[in-house]
DNA sequence: ACTGAAATTATTCGATTGACAAGCCAGTGG
DNA sequence: CCACTGGCTTGTCAATCGAATAATTTCAGT
């Protein structure tokens, strides 16, 4: 069946629904979730807080929506890059995943931050995140982790966060940075250079 | 001139102003700035909302008193367990500095989730914590990593934080790295595991 | 052109927030 | 032994929170 050409009516509510999904997952990295008021996110939105709850039932399921944005969004970026590669060599495959992953990382510190934010407390929320976005991406990275790095399985965890870690803070405290040292992390300069670095480091 | 031996009541007094502030830590480790809220910290130090502004004058200096607290401790324990070890060659020296910074992070991820929580923004917090706590560490720290890392100066704000995400990360999201990978990354075997893993991995 | 449903705005609610003021009361100094 | 200071408790304040409901506007289908 085909589906029906969206009436202008139906683009509309994309659009906003698109607008509110985005200010949501701005805001959700700026101050975390509770940090982040329904009303702020509106009104980044330019438009108000009734809408949200009209089109998300409610924060939790905003937020919700916020992260499986993101998550989708790593996903196609990744898998859409490497698959244009086509590098045969594992060691220097492995060393470009890397690199793209620190690309993103940089062009989507919400992803670290809302996984620090959410990671700190058992509660539903860090559990959702899990089961549902973060070990489907774990089971994929594990094995290659091991071949590719020369570790034993008991140090995957070790290496995935050590890798995470390595790649994504300095963007996620980005404004930090830039004060610290000087050095702005957002510039194309400093984004290579640091994934480079990363990719070295873990695949020597 | 001697200090008077302290009444009762000044050690009532102190003992109080602690326990707030270590209640403090804690919940701003765990909800960030704007999810603490002054009263939960109130019920976790065993007193009530009012006490903390008596002691502190608002949530701001509350929040700074926390930060000088967990910035004080790391540079006690570092400071004094180097001391105690006295490596001659450099190398060993900074493996051995990276794995101290790892056991501290594993004991005290308030630490990073303050810095992960208040690096996002420029906001008045975040100039004050670079400007009177990270920036000198900074400066301590980075001739070390160009001699020992052998890295160009260009690369030291790269291996800064590279080496401070891998190091900490994992300790800083320990909930969720349980239920992701099984491992509890609070065991003294995860720990060494992890402090070795970090320092071979920045120092070859 | 009309109508009814859908999208949006406006209003309201109870709960919670940080800050503050007033008073309580144990312990200190005289 | 007593006055009173200082740590502490309680109650209140306006502001803001998420959510629900009411009112209004917009537009697709007839």
């Amino acid at each position: 069946m085909a589906t029906k050409a969206p009436t202008a009516r139906e683009r509309q509510r994309e659009e906003t629904r698109e607008r509110i999904l985005e200010a949501a997952v701005e805001a959700f990295a700026e101050m975390g979730f509770r940090g982040a008021s329904t009303r702020e996110i509106a009104r980044r939105a330019s438009t108000n807080q009734g809408l949200i709850t009209y089109h998300f039932r409610s924060k939790e399921d905003l937020w919700r929506a916020a992260a499986d944005g993101i998550f989708e969004r790593l996903g196609a970026q990744l898998a859409e890059r490497m698959e244009a590669l086509d590098l045969t060599d594992p060691r220097e495959r492995a060393r470009e995943a890397i690199r793209q992953y620190v690309r993103f990382a940089a062009a989507h510190p919400e992803l670290f931050r809302i996984m620090v934010d959410e990671g700190r407390v058992a509660d539903d929320r860090m559990k959702w995140l899990v089961d549902t976005h973060l070990r489907p991406r774990f089971e994929v990275i594990a094995p290659g982790l091991m071949e590719v790095a020369g570790i034993d399985e008991a140090l995957v965890p070790h290496a995935f966060y050590a890798m995470a870690g390595a790649a994504s803070l300095m963007f996620a405290v980005a404004p930090e940075c830039r004060r610290l040292t000087g050095l702005d992390p957002r510039s194309t300069q400093a984004v290579e250079t640091h994934a480079d670095y990363v990719a070295r480091l873990l695949v020597p």
